[in-house]
DNA sequence: ATCGCTATTGAGAATCACTTGCAACACGAT
DNA sequence: ATCGTGTTGCAAGTGATTCTCAATAGCGAT
């Protein structure tokens, strides 16, 4: 398996970008982080660093690094601030049209099954969950 | 089944909170959208009935509502803005732990299988998912 | 009806997490 | 050296949400 660095310069390069050094620290730094973080982590153990590089260059790059698939965001952007009632409803789960953006809810039992087997085994106190999967519906496909 | 705003209002009184006409109005529009929706949805609408009611409102009113389990947020609300490096692992999913912020990581054959089969059941080509389970790790329960 | 108290509201300022505009700069090609 | 495009930092702009605060409403006590 090729490191990250020599995909990251590949897909640059593929872009006709360039493989500067705040896009390497960026990827460095964004490698070692081993658990979630956000933008501003990655800014201030830079800045730790005696790195200089402002955050809008941190977004630009994490944006960059997006794309080349070698992070990856919060997959349910598409919900941000998104409420629904819930009244009379039975619980559900979402599949997301990444075209039209269209929400169609399902029930599976297995799945639900499967989960609280998950949550025992991490010796997990399940409260809830959310699936979201994410594809092209029969209209946009 | 009791209906919605017998409902709102038990949860308002037992707070020693009013029940006013804003939070009702609010709570009549919110039963009247039958899909996910966001604050300014519940604005504009609002508006268009030419009820002059404040975003301020909206939002109080919101949180209002979900603390009493009529509407639910957007479940995902820990994970936005989070990135995690991909490059080199392979797919998992999250057990978020609400009281601590932990996350764990965890992967499961079943549970995908029965995705791709939810996917196929609704005629939709799945590009990724995503599954959270919320509740209370070891450490927290 | 009036008073006094707390709850509630609207307006606008503040905040937070990004994003964008822009001028300065870097660097390979000419 | 010059040009041209790609990059960056700074600072201003955004959009969604939250906060502050003064005005108002509602309700029980007088």
């Amino acid at each position: 398996m090729p490191d990250a660095e020599s995909r990251f310069r590949e897909y640059l390069s593929a872009k006709g970008l360039g493989a500067t050094d705040q896009r390497l620290a960026i990827l460095d730094e964004v490698m070692s982080l081993h658990r979630h973080f956000e933008a501003d982590d990655v800014h201030a153990r830079l800045r730790q660093k005696s790195h200089r590089i402002s955050p809008a260059t941190i977004f630009r790059t994490l944006a960059l690094l997006v794309e080349s698939g070698i992070v990856q965001k919060n997959p349910c952007e598409q919900m941000v601030g998104r409420y629904e009632h819930v009244f009379g409803h039975q619980h559900h789960d979402h599949l997301v049209c990444l075209a039209c953006g269209r929400i169609i809810e399902f029930r599976n039992g297995p799945i639900e099954r499967w989960q609280q087997k998950v949550a025992e085994e991490h010796d997990f106190q399940m409260a809830g969950h959310h699936l979201i999967i994410r594809g092209y519906c029969s209209r946009c496909r």
